[in-house]
DNA sequence: GAAGTTGTTCACAGTTTCGTGAACAAGTTT
DNA sequence: AAACTTGTTCACGAAACTGTGAACAACTTC
């Protein structure tokens, strides 16, 4: 594919559209602590039906060969891609069922977050006990502790949902989780 | 309060405590596009009895006034934190109720990338069917499609949510969102 | 096996982000 | 009103982040 063929076959109009799909994707998963660059490979990967090379990424993206081989490496721990065959030049696919990755992420990130959190106020609670609460609203810091434990009673049952995998059931399943909601909604 | 009659007055224990828990909510709501600064001054207000001036806040963490004043003023545009008098010199209190913030949050910066997203895969599904799929699978477009029309209905549902304001009947709260969140962990 | 292609590594440039300190404005105290 | 304290603004460094290009290693093809 030299210069000089590219140069007579058009572009399809189809792939200015996917790459717009994909910086939707890399744009909001850059709001969730990965890179913008992992979001576009891998939403590129889960969109092309065969396995796409590490130069044709980088092509269709216009960005380095480097930056390509580094995201799809970084996916590629992630689980959230794979190569297709063993050797060094195997092209990649996306794995499409994210839900693992993103459950260890909760689990790993905000959970030890959160917990570094509960454990400060555990010991400023403690210390209060003992030496007196000086300027500090201990029902407040008690506030804050109760919030804390309720954002890791959320996160374990996040942890263990189950998100659909395929196309179809998932009508079902967002009414479902909408009448859930709604009354969760009317507990609050 | 001069640098003599300061040596002579111990740091409070719970100084220290009080100081480690502001960090730790600081980390924690820099993965949610907040940064440290505001999580920890909004912390030693919220925790604070009395009101606090911005050269206290600047000294309790050792940071530059003029650090304190950005952070103090956006949050006060945030509506997360406020001015106890009228005049410029007035110490400042937190608003405990950090709901509609981050529910303003979630409507402004999460909705606009899901949109975004929306909007960009409808495109391609269009440019599909008029000029051909090429390379791609629409089913799975469909499925990303489909994907965000789920997140719009989480956030619609979150948006409307309301959390507890007070420490008392946070705990009943938890255990009834527990519950619920059980029964939407069974549908999945 | 020589030449070309593909992926990896690394030092580096461009940008953005975080926080500082100095100069100034506003308010307080004596 | 003079001296001091407090808050604001802004130009500026330090550090972090993103992506590049060149050199190299691994593979393919002719």
């Amino acid at each position: 594919m030299t210069a000089v063929s590219n140069h007579d076959v058009p572009v399809p109009r189809i792939d200015a559209r996917v790459r717009q799909v994909c910086d939707a994707v890399g744009h909001f998963i850059e709001y969730w602590g990965f890179k913008s660059i992992h979001g576009r490979v891998w939403t590129l990967l889960a969109l092309r039906r065969t396995p796409v090379a590490q130069t044709d990424i980088a092509e269709f993206f216009d960005v380095s060969r480097s930056l390509v081989s580094a995201a799809v490496s970084q996916l590629s721990e992630y689980g959230l891609v794979r190569a297709t065959e063993e050797h060094r030049n195997a092209p990649y696919e996306a794995v499409v069922d994210v839900w693992p990755t993103v459950s260890d992420v909760l689990r790993g990130r905000e959970w030890m977050l959160v917990e570094a959190a509960r454990v400060a106020i555990e010991g400023a609670l403690e210390e209060a006990e003992v030496a007196g609460a000086g300027d500090y609203d201990i029902d407040r810091l008690r506030f804050l502790g109760a919030l804390t434990e309720l954002a890791q009673t959320f996160l374990r049952l996040i942890i263990g949902l189950r998100v659909p995998r395929r196309l179809d059931g998932i009508g079902d399943w967002v009414k479902r989780a909408a009448r859930v909601m709604r009354t969760l909604r009317a507990l609050g």
